[in-house]
RNA sequence: GCGAUCGUGGUGAAGUGGUUAACACACCGGAUUGUGGUUCCGGCAUGCGUGGGUUCGAUCCCCAUCGGUCGCCCCA
C-alpha cells in the first residue's frame, strides 16, 4: 500500500464518526444553554497572525507550525490553535461594536501541529474552544471554566482535576520575572540547557520544568501567587469564589505556566485522572489574555478561552469505560430479486420511503435473496419489504418483521403508510 | 528533534535459511431452484512494509529507508 495517509493524521471512520458527532452535539447543546455562537474561521491564516497572536517565544511558533508559501508569495500558516484566528476575526469584523457584549464564541476546528505524534497527539488535531471577547468580569473567568466542566461532567466523564493559577497583571508579571531572574541566575549552570535559555526569554516556564524540578532552587523560587498585586489578587480570589458558589472542585497550583504568551490573570488546565489514559493528562487548557486584541490591533479589549482536545475527551470517554449510545439500526431493507422490472419497482419504492421520512436501504451487489436478508440482518433492520416477481404481478408486498419473524402482505399502494404506521406504533423510534 | 519497540491475506494472528506460508474471524456461494441470525461443505487468484546486501536459495540473517505504536521535550 503506497497511498497513506500523511504522519499524524487519521482517517475518522463512519463507526468513530458516529462518536463523534454524539460528543459534538452534546457539546453544541451545552453551548447553546451558555449562550454561545458558533464562529468559523479559516483553515489558514498569515503566518503574522500567530506569531503575534500566539508569541514568537512558544513553541508552537518557533517549532511546530505548518507554515508554506502560497503562489503569490505570501507566507500561510495552518492554524495551531484557536485564539489566535479569533481574536484577527474579531478585530477584523470589528465584533467589538456589537451591543452585544461580551462576545461569547465557541468553534469546533482542526489545528495543525508539526510534532512526533504519539498517544493522544497527533499533527492534524480537533478541539472544541471557546472565546468570550469584552468582559472583565471574573465570573466570565468561571462561566468559561464552568462550561468546560459541564461538558465533561454531560458527557459522563468523573476522574477530573481542574488547576487553576493567576499569572497576575503585567506588573505583577514584571514585578515576578525579575524575582526568578533574580532567584535562578545564581544557579544557572545547574539547571539544564532549556531553562537557561527560558531564564533570558521566560523565566516563568522555568516552573514547569520536569528535569529540573527537583532542584532546591525550584522549591524556594518566589510563587507568582506573592507577586501578585492588589488588583491582581482580587481578581483571582473573586474566580475563586464563583467557582465554590458553583460546586466547582479545583486546585490552586503556583506553578501551573501555559506555554502561550498571551495569558495573564487566571490560567487552568483540566486533566484526567482515569487510569491507563497515557502519559499525556492534559485534556483542556485555557486562560485570560487581556492585552491580545490591542496586540492584534483592535480596541483594548479583554478576553478569555479554552481549548479541548476532541481526541483526548474522547480518549478519556474510553478510559472511563463510558458507553456512548449509538443507533445503528435500520427501518428498513428492500429485498428485491428478479426481472428489471422488479428492480424498478423496488427502487421507486426505496424513493417513495425515503421522501416519507423513512430510512431505507437496499442491495446493489446482485446478491441471492439469502445474501440479502443477510445483508438485512447485518444492518439490523427492523423491516424486510420483498419484492419479486409474484409481488410484481400482485402488486402486493410481503412486510417481515424480523425481530419477531412475522411476515404480513400489504397492497403496494399503501406500503408507505403501512410501514410508517409499524415504525411509529414500534417504540423507541425517534 | 531524541529514545524504545514493531511491520505476514479484509481483520486477528502462527511460522521456518529451501519445492503447496498454518489457523481463526469476516465476506461470497452451495446444501434449502423466493426469506436472516444455527449447522455442514466450498471459495477468497504472484503474498510476508520498501530498497539494497549476504547466500546455490530469504518472509526468516545484515544494512538502509518508510511507516505504526509508546515514551522524552512541549502541549490539546
Amino acid at each position: 500500500m503506497s497511498m497513506k495517509a500523511p504522519r499524524g493524521t487519521v482517517d475518522i471512520l463512519p463507526k468513530d464518526a458516529a462518536k463523534w458527532q454524539y460528543a459534538e452535539n452534546k457539546i453544541k447543546n451545552v453551548c447553546n444553554r451558555f449562550h454561545f455562537k458558533e464562529i468559523r474561521t479559516p483553515l489558514f491564516e498569515h503566518t503574522e497572525v500567530f506569531q503575534r497572536g500566539v508569541g514568537d517565544s512558544t513553541d508552537i511558533v518557533q517549532k511546530e507550525m505548518y507554515t508554506f508559501e502560497d503562489r503569490g508569495g505570501r507566507s500561510l500558516t495552518l492554524r495551531p490553535e484557536g485564539t489566535a484566528s479569533v481574536a484577527r476575526a474579531f478585530v477584523e469584523n470589528k465584533l467589538f461594536g456589537d451591543p452585544d457584549q461580551p462576545v461569547k464564541l465557541y468553534y469546533f476546528a482542526q489545528m495543525f501541529r508539526y510534532e512526533r505524534p504519539q498517544k493522544g497527539r497527533m499533527r492534524q488535531l480537533n478541539q472544541f474552544g471557546v472565546e468570550v471577547l469584552g468582559s472583565a468580569d471574573p465570573a466570565v473567568d468561571a462561566e468559561v471554566i464552568d462550561l468546560a466542566m459541564t461538558t465533561y461532567k454531560e458527557l459522563g466523564l468523573k476522574s477530573l482535576k481542574l488547576v487553576i493559577n493567576s499569572l497576575g497583571d503585567k506588573e505583577s508579571r514584571n514585578n515576578h520575572r525579575e524575582a526568578l531572574v533574580k532567584h535562578f541566575e545564581p544557579h544557572k549552570e545547574e539547571l539544564c540547557n532549556d531553562c537557561q535559555t527560558r531564564l533570558s526569554h521566560n523565566p516563568l516556564r522555568v516552573l514547569d520544568c520536569k528535569t529540573d524540578r527537583d532542584h532546591p532552587a525550584m522549591k524556594t523560587a518566589p510563587s507568582i501567587l506573592e507577586y501578585l498585586n492588589e488588583e491582581s489578587r482580587l481578581y483571582f480570589e473573586k474566580v475563586q469564589e464563583y467557582l465554590t458558589l458553583m460546586d466547582i472542585d479545583y486546585v490552586v497550583d503556583a506553578n501551573l505556566v501555559r506555554g502561550l504568551d498571551y495569558y495573564n490573570h487566571t490560567a487552568f488546565e483540566i486533566m484526567s485522572e482515569a487510569p491507563g489514559f497515557g502519559a499525556i493528562t492534559t485534556l483542556a487548557g485555557g486562560g485570560r489574555y487581556n492585552g491580545l486584541i490591542e496586540e492584534l490591533g483592535g480596541p483594548n479589549t479583554p478576553g478569555i478561552g479554552f481549548g479541548m482536545g476532541f481526541e483526548r475527551l474522547l480518549m478519556a470517554l474510553d478510559a472511563e469505560n463510558i458507553e456512548i449510545p449509538l443507533d445503528d439500526s435500520l427501518d428498513c431493507f428492500v429485498v428485491a430479486t428478479g426481472s428489471d422490472q422488479v428492480n424498478k419497482v423496488a427502487t421507486k419504492l426505496v424513493h417513495q420511503l425515503r421522501i416519507n421520512g423513512i430510512q431505507v436501504d437496499k442491495d446493489y451487489l446482485e446478491r441471492k435473496m439469502k445474501g440479502q436478508f443477510k445483508a438485512a440482518n447485518r444492518n439490523n433492520s427492523k423491516y424486510v419489504l420483498v419484492i419479486g416477481e409474484e409481488e410484481l404481478e400482485s402488486e402486493i408486498v410481503n412486510v417481515k418483521e424480523m425481530e419477531s419473524g412475522e411476515q404480513v402482505e400489504v397492497p403496494l399502494k399503501n406500503i408507505v403508510e403501512i410501514v410508517k404506521q409499524k415504525l411509529l406504533g414500534g417504540k423507541g423510534h425517534e
